[in-house]
DNA sequence: AAAAAAT
């Protein structure tokens, strides 16, 4: 099952000593330390990027006084970008360390020794006071790609659990099943101090699941809709001690095409143990409509709110290159990226579908390259081991559709290529035989440019665009985002994309 | 029409 080997807990170690300089480039970290992830950029949580440490200074929270008031987030003016807004006569005041909050010694000592986390990221910050002062309101958080969401609702769920309770007291559900083992992962080296016990609730390939499994003794699960809703509907996960119910990338587990149905149940299955059980829903991005339903799904609740604008784009820069063919597509990844090699960081490559991801596979392996190939097609005893190859810095390349767009951390992707665009294909409500133009899916647009440059590190994303099509939804992203795509003038250049990838900083 | 999870 999970970590149960509870160390007496030490004393707390004073604070590490400073972080290494990150001035080393990327390059020379993948070579030195083949098995191991570099070091973080910064001590702050997952945290913020490095000019954005030195000047945070977290102040005191504005007391809400009335019904429901916008706290506009007293930062400095130009980093100001987190609205908080607050229900109730509850005071909240921002975390500038992470004693203030009232956990317990051997959080603390996973915080400082295992997370070398210093002191709270923004998110965390203001964050944390909401999640754990009584009453246990719940909360709406919306924050940056890369900006420690993970660390919040994992931190959170750690120190709501009782040690004493035997029983499930934390559960986190999350859209797939590599995201839950992320997420598991985490869970695992923050709490290492703690004793807490934790299971993983994903689904398993062969007869090893065996008919009748055991009662989930864990305090803390992580795991997929479908195995939580059956280990619930089996009796074997119990909801009568659960205090926290934390959704990943909430909205798209609330929303119609996502998992909005299980969801629901979950929930409702929970209040109905447990009344006043805590529901925490994060995730990068809630567009409009997400954010009016997922408004009805809580109770009592604080919120935190980016603008869309200011979302995580500054620290990727986004590349567009015309390709009159699919062939040029291909001959692009292969011949101008690709061919940089050892240059460059890892790459994921994000495409539309399973079927343009074998298409993809085989011609770049046809080519010579070497590249791996995720989606929900295969079996999940290779999904793992593909993923966890990656993680390793075992490969290079990962081919991947929008299974691994959310949520997937692997600091050494420096570089996304998006072979297609993202669409939307939720066009309902239409009336028969009325085509509706293509949209882009800007939050899956957001979500995979994220995966690049994590932690305020640099990143880069090339677009490759082919038709007409494409090209309009292209401008639509950069409208929508207000933030322009430079384009690469040809894609025949290998000068043209060494000048790209040299001004996101990557070569 | 997609993907994912799972039945």
């Amino acid at each position: 099952m999970s970590d149960n080997a509870a160390a007496p807990a030490p004393e707390v170690e004073k604070k590490p000593s400073p972080p290494p300089e990150l001035k080393r480039s990327w390059g020379d970290e993948a070579e030195e330390e083949d098995d191991k992830l570099p070091p973080p950029p910064s001590p702050i949580g997952e945290g913020p990027s490095k000019s954005e440490v030195s000047e945070l200074d977290i102040e005191t929270l504005k007391i809400d006084e009335s019904k429901k008031k916008v706290n506009e987030f007293l930062e400095e003016p130009e980093d100001s970008t987190i609205e908080a807004v607050t229900t109730g006569e509850t005071p909240y005041t921002s975390a500038a360390t992470f004693e203030e909050l009232n956990l317990s010694p051997e959080l603390l000592k996973g915080l400082y020794v295992e997370m070398k986390f210093e002191k709270p990221s923004k998110i965390q910050a203001i964050s944390l006071p909401m999640i754990l002062t009584p009453p246990y309101k719940d909360l709406i958080a919306q924050a940056h790609n890369g900006s420690g969401k993970t660390t919040c609702f994992v931190l959170g769920m750690l120190s709501r659990v009782d040690p004493l309770i035997k029983a499930p007291q934390a559960l986190c559900i999350c859209p797939t099943r590599e995201l839950s083992i992320q997420n598991i992962e985490v869970l695992e080296k923050m709490g290492k101090y703690t004793g807490i016990t934790f299971e993983c609730a994903v689904p398993v390939d062969s007869g090893s699941e065996k008919f009748n499994r055991n009662p989930v003794f864990a305090q803390v699960v992580i795991g997929t809709p479908g195995t939580i809703k059956r280990w619930m509907s089996q009796r074997k996960l119990s909801v009568q001690e659960m205090k926290v119910l934390v959704f990943d990338e909430a909205d798209h587990m609330l929303a119609k095409d996502g998992f909005q149905d299980d969801s629901l149940r979950i929930i409702r299955d929970i209040r109905k143990a447990q009344r006043n059980a805590q529901v925490l829903l994060f995730s990068a991005t809630f567009d409009e409509n997400v954010k009016n339903f997922v408004s009805k799904v809580v109770h009592d609740y604080n919120q935190l709110f980016v603008k869309k604008e200011e979302l995580s784009l500054e620290s990727v820069k986004q590349y567009k290159v015309f390709c009159p063919d699919e062939q040029i597509k291909i001959r692009v990844i292969g011949e101008r990226i690709l061919e940089l090699g050892e240059k460059l960081g890892q790459i994921i490559i994000f495409v539309n579908s399973k079927k343009s991801a074998s298409m993809l596979h085989t011609a770049l392996v046809e080519l010579g390259y070497e590249v791996t190939t995720i989606h929900g097609a295969l079996n999940h005893e290779d999904r793992d081991k593909i993923v966890k190859e990656f993680k390793d810095n075992l490969t290079k390349v990962l081919i991947s559709t929008d299974v691994l767009a959310r949520g997937f951390d692997q600091q050494r992707v420096n570089l996304v290529i998006n072979f297609d665009l993202p669409i939307k294909y939720d066009n309902t409500e239409q009336p028969p035989g009325r085509r509706v133009p293509r949209e882009p899916h800007f939050e899956v647009y957001l979500h995979r440019i994220g995966r690049a440059g994590r932690f305020g590190r640099k990143g880069a994303v090339f677009n490759l665009i082919m038709t007409e099509t494409d090209r309009v939804l292209m401008e639509k992203i950069e409208r929508y985002f207000d933030s322009p795509v430079t384009e690469v003038p040809s894609w025949k250049s290998e000068e043209d994309f060494a000048v790209a990838l040299k001004s996101a900083g990557l070569l």
